[in-house]
DNA sequence: TACTGTGAAACGGTTCACAGCC
DNA sequence: GGCTGTGAACCGTTTCACAGTA
């Protein structure tokens, strides 16, 4: 298996969900240049992209919407489902808890975790919400993959620290705070502030 | 006012946030090496981008904890608040609605809008929830900078249309669709499938 | 002809190595 | 000595230009 820049990996997972709903349109084709309009990106990098998984395309037809899908899915995503568990059954987190679309990628969030008592015990969408002292002990048994951070920041760095020693290898963080982690540990961080910030300055030049 | 570079602009917010809350703790001084070492940047890259805004570290010191914050703020935000509105008043919708650290980084929703008869007239967290036909006429009213797309992605390109026709320059998708918008037009797309996928994919590398 | 695939050039951003300074 | 500031080297990524092909 060829190595896969950095960069393209995101791209790809843009163009499955494109040719997911292409292909639930009866699309049996579509050309890198079709693909680079409904996606904003160009069309050479997305022939570059699609390149490092082999020659798959035909010149003067494109691609077909379906056999790409299943080589971009090999590459890119795993065989069997993510296992998530949350912390922090607020309004964010419920608000992923109730995320719609996580099964279609194979994604699901298998128990969530709070500190506040009138919150334990609860189910939301169909996911426990436990109290976090059992969160070592749930996300060793149900061999989770992610974390995701939903609490408030000044419980952050303590919720990471608890991920870590359970074993979790990737963490999602979209408490406003920068976690100190090791380094064998994946972080992906979502600060709304930030984001909204940096698209305001993206509008100012 | 020397050109920033594209990736700088988010990493100066996150420099302002650390700064922030180093302040909070009484701290005068900072350097660039405990700057990197909370933030997981290397101690080069905090200089270089701060070297952007001038010359203002002393050699031996570091920063000035409040000068340093001031001066990145100048660069990185504006004077006035910046307005947002939000499409979609679901469990995504309101978790935005209640966010909370907006308002300590100059961020404001002044308007919800929901095509849900059921949710428009409520008001969240103090945001009033608008019929979607008034979009166009509550953002021109309130000069709003930014819009926010959380529903469902069926309704994601009209809704980011209605934002392009009333005027709107920035456009935050939380919606997994790509959206087809004019040149003039900012957008950020936060599609969570994507964002747990893609750091799976690091923490199998 | 209208597409894919790709080596090479160009670009942007990060890191290095070190000068300057208190 | 221990920090900042920065030109130059380096590196990953994107874009260009064009060869290949059904």
């Amino acid at each position: 298996m060829k190595k896969i820049s950095r960069r393209t990996i995101p791209r790809t997972l843009l163009y499955l969900r494109t040719l997911e709903s292409l292909i639930k349109e009866g699309r049996y084709t579509v050309s890198s240049g079709e693909l680079a309009r409904i996606t904003g990106l160009t069309d050479v990098q997305i022939r570059k992209d699609i390149s490092n998984f082999g020659r798959v395309g035909t010149p003067r037809i494109g691609y077909k919407t379906r056999e790409l899908k299943n080589i971009l899915k090999d590459y890119v995503l795993p065989e069997n489902i993510i296992r998530m568990v949350l912390f922090g059954a607020g309004s964010l987190g419920t608000a992923i808890l109730k995320y719609p679309g996580f099964r279609k990628q194979r994604l699901k969030i298998s128990a969530a975790f709070d500190k506040d008592k009138r919150k334990t015990g609860k189910t939301i969408n169909g996911v426990k919400v436990y109290p976090v002292e059992r969160a070592p002990e749930v996300i060793r048994k149900s061999r989770v993959d992610i974390g995701i951070i939903a609490v408030p920041s000044e419980h952050g760095q303590e919720v990471a620290d608890l991920m870590v020693g359970s074993g979790l290898k990737g963490i999602v963080n979209f408490a406003p705070v920068s976690l100190n982690l090791p380094e064998n540990v994946s972080a992906r961080d979502i600060d709304l502030s930030i984001e909204f910030l940096a698209l305001y300055c993206d509008t100012r030049m």
